[in-house]
RNA sequence: GCGCCCUUAGCUCAGUGGUAGAGCGUUUCAUUGACAUUGAAAAGGCCGAAGGUUCGAUCCCUUCAGGGCGCACCA
């Protein structure tokens, strides 16, 4: 320790030791020399290839670090385990949107070449989270870390794959689902948020009866009128065709003409008496709702807006205007033919894509879907009898909703980033789709195809074509809901599953947690994780959500760059109290930069005493040597509690208190008064063990006081609670 | 719409069935002595509102207000 610098340098530390971590090789349980204790495995929640640390990775890592230090200290074997996210949507569009300032888009480079240029921008930009994690200090085994697109990772998505079909679990299937027009793919449930936005309800004139809807330009599906079996107004017309009068779709734009036409009238229970007129129209190409009344009523579907958002064909003089473009124009003629009756301001949810928020337009498509009834109890139960706690209890809702409402997963993706489909077709049969006249949009529309690992042969179905390949890829939760187990050694697994704890954001309890769960059961046979911890969510000081488009976000790498790490660390852990959303407050930071200043001060002061070198004698000890060791050893408690608890800021703020207060402020302040080498030892040791108490939180300004310290070797990570 | 959570000092948050706590901020005093990134002290709160239970409530219950979150196929 340099006598001469009064203050701590955080940098100069920051910069020195974590090389030395790593050199040490103490990140690895298979080199620590508490490589036989009780394993103690952490799972990262992977970071995506786009991603660069935000102030939820810093919570998260803060939290996580603290936690796998302590145990390591603690004397278990300890392994973090990190890896990174191809994250399939979000990774095609970053590059496809580098491409457009180019020029160019993916369709232009074509599927290899794009493909190619992804992997090429992973190898540069896909380790940069790496570096910052290590900038906060944490001590993950690097050499354990995997990328849910190496070989081996990518081997076992696929035998999950072919495992789920061969179960009879997963099946294709044509159904309107999810689509974002921007991202040209289905989404599932989970992919989709709900906005609230300000729309209009029209009424239009359906024959005798109005409908109101959001949709009108999608009248041209229809297929049924429902009404509510109940509902007095319309029960007798149930089953029985109605004649109205519509859009015609021949002709010019500029002359709105009326056609006639006939609906059948369903009853459905899905029709809410209260809500409008009390009858809906039944467009089952293009909204979900309606796609299962179809279903119940075994109704046929016409697509009228096509993949890309716009009016197809068969909307006559409407085809190839988009669908806002449509509206307005459908609207008009509504209006001009009288067929409008009322327009109504209406405030409503509008679901939009959770990647672009880009309005979500429901189409038919063939997609390959899992299964999720019993996967779903499984998952269930897994936490009802308690074999996964989930952390804090009240987060349990959330999961349990989500499996108790659950429709099955569609896993498939219209992208090309990610784990192509092990799903092959014949090309005879697809040739003979392409020449028919059936309107079937998508080619893969056939029964016509072998799922397995390889490339089959020869065609089973032709015997002579080269069967080709499905273009789909698969959901990019499908690779992560396998991550506890996927691609790791058999040694590894052994030790390594299930792991301890997995400390997670509440917005992925479902697209994640949920699914590691039951994937950790159907192929483990056991839970991934006895207890989740949901960590809190970091706003703004004025509550509002961090998020880089809105410009509200906090760079941690800012703080550590003027605070230190071990600053940054501490103003987290401070305020992680509750899992109530945390109100950020830089004030805790620099709290935390006064802090390790402390420590260093402290240590110098110790140091510069003369009897430091020696143990105390229990028997020779004043009133204030005996009160610092009790005090001392009431912390370490409130700590080891604490942190069993996952009750961060407890540990933090007891480890602080008696450090600054009992330690400084009081006992170091009567040993200048009545100096003694009894009392210079006891300094020492308390030091010593403060040290260790403050280094899961604080490890590097902790590491850097241990090695000067007298009576230590070795470095403090690698040091024994 | 249903469900969950929050409301305590100027700010961010702890906390307990029985004189209210921390960090930061504010005020006063101390200064070459580990640290001014300091020490000592002080000011500052009818613990969101109204009822109820209780000998007694900031804490338990009910209702209300404000804020947040989750879920939901109201067209």
């Amino acid at each position: 320790m340099n006598e001469e610098k009064k203050a701590y340098d955080p940098k100069e530390a920051e910069a020195r030791i974590y090389p030395e971590w790593e050199k040490s090789g103490l990140f690895n349980p298979d080199n620590h020399p508490k490589k036989d204790g009780k394993p103690f495995v952490i799972l990262m929640p992977l970071p995506n290839v786009t991603g660069s640390l935000h102030m939820g990775h810093a919570f998260q890592i803060t939290l996580t670090d603290a936690l796998i230090r302590y145990r390591r200290l603690k004397g278990d074997t300890v392994a973090w385990l990190p890896g990174t996210d191809h994250a399939g949507i979000a990774t095609q569009n970053v590059v496809e949107k580098e491409l457009r300032k180019e020029g160019v888009s993916r369709f232009d480079l074509g599927r290899e070449a794009f493909i190619a240029r992804v992997w090429e921008w992973k190898e540069k930009y896909g380790g940069i989270i790496f570096g910052q994690l290590r900038t906060m200090g944490a001590s993950c085994d690097w050499s354990r870390s995997r990328f849910t697109m190496d070989p081996a990772y990518a081997e076992a998505v696929m035998k999950a794959f072919v495992h789920y079909h061969e179960k009879g679990l997963l099946y294709r299937a044509l159904r309107t689902v999810s689509w974002c027009v921007r991202c040209h793919t289905g989404i599932s449930d989970l992919e989709v948020e709900h906005e609230e936005k300000d729309a209009v309800l029209y009424h239009i004139q359906y024959g005798p009866f109005v409908v109101a809807t959001t949709r009108p330009e999608t009248k041209f599906g229809d297929m049924a009128l429902a009404v509510n079996p109940r509902d007095l107004r319309y029960a007798d017309h149930i089953g029985k065709d109605v004649e109205i009068e519509t859009l015609d779709t021949e002709g010019s734009l500029d002359e709105p003409r009326k056609k006639k036409d006939g609906l059948i009238v369903v009853g459905d229970e899905a029709a809410d008496i209260a809500f409008g007129t009390g009858i809906i129209k039944v467009t089952p190409a293009h909204d979900i709702a309606d796609y299962e009344i179809s279903k119940r009523h075994s109704m046929p579907m016409l697509q009228v807006i096509d993949d890309r958002g716009k009016m197809m064909a068969v909307t006559g003089k409407y085809a190839g205007m988009k669908v806002a473009e449509a509206r307005k124009k459908v609207v008009d003629d509504l209006r001009a033919t009288g067929l409008l009756v009322k327009e109504e301001a209406y405030r409503h949810n509008v679901s939009v894509c959770s990647r672009c928020a880009t309005p979500i337009e429901p189409l038919p498509s063939w997609q390959w879907f899992l299964k999720m009834g019993e996967l779903a109890r499984e998952a269930k139960d897994a936490v009802v009898t308690g074999k996964t706690r989930i952390i804090p209890e009240n987060f349990q809702t959330t999961y349990f909703a989500w499996l108790e409402n659950i429709r099955d997963w569609c896993v498939s993706r219209q992208l090309w980033w990610g784990h192509q489909l092990p799903v092959w077709f014949c090309e005879n049969a697809q040739e003979e789709i392409r020449n028919s006249k059936k309107e079937i949009r998508n080619p893969n529309g056939d029964g016509r195809y072998v799922v397995a690992l390889e490339k089959p042969g020869t065609c089973p179905f032709c015997k002579k074509c080269a069967m080709k390949r499905s273009e789909d890829v698969l959901d990019t939760w499908w690779s992560s809901a396998l991550w506890p187990f996927a691609a790791m050694p058999e040694k590894d697994l052994e030790r390594f599953y299930p792991s301890s704890v997995l400390i997670t954001a509440r917005d992925i309890i479902n697209l994640w947690v949920g699914r590691m769960i039951f994937s950790g059961l159907e192929f483990k046979g056991a839970v991934p994780f006895p207890d989740v911890f949901i960590h809190a969510t970091i706003l703004t000081k004025d509550g509002r959500r961090m998020s880089k488009s809105l410009g509200t976000g906090i760079d941690p790498l800012t703080l550590v760059e003027k605070y230190g790490a071990d600053a940054l660390r501490f103003g987290i852990a401070w305020q992680a109290m509750g899992t109530q959303d945390v109100r950020w407050d830089e004030t805790a930071v620099m709290a935390g930069k006064k802090f390790a200043n402390k420590l260093w001060n402290a240590a110098r002061f110790v140091a510069g005493r003369p009897g430091t070198g020696t143990a105390y004698d229990e028997a020779k000890l004043g009133s204030h040597d005996a009160l610092v060791l009790q005090k001392l050893a009431a912390a370490k408690r409130a700590v080891e509690e604490s942190l069993d608890k996952y009750e961060f800021g407890q540990a933090i703020h007891a480890a602080y208190d008696f450090f600054w207060k009992e330690y400084c402020d009081t006992y170091l302040e009567a040993a200048k008064a009545e100096p003694s080498s009894e009392t210079d030892a006891v300094l020492r040791a308390v030091l010593r063990d403060s040290l260790m108490l403050l280094h899961p939180f604080m490890p590097f300004v902790t590491e850097a006081i241990w090695t000067d310290l007298p009576g230590t070797d070795g470095l403090l990570m690698g040091a024994s609670w």
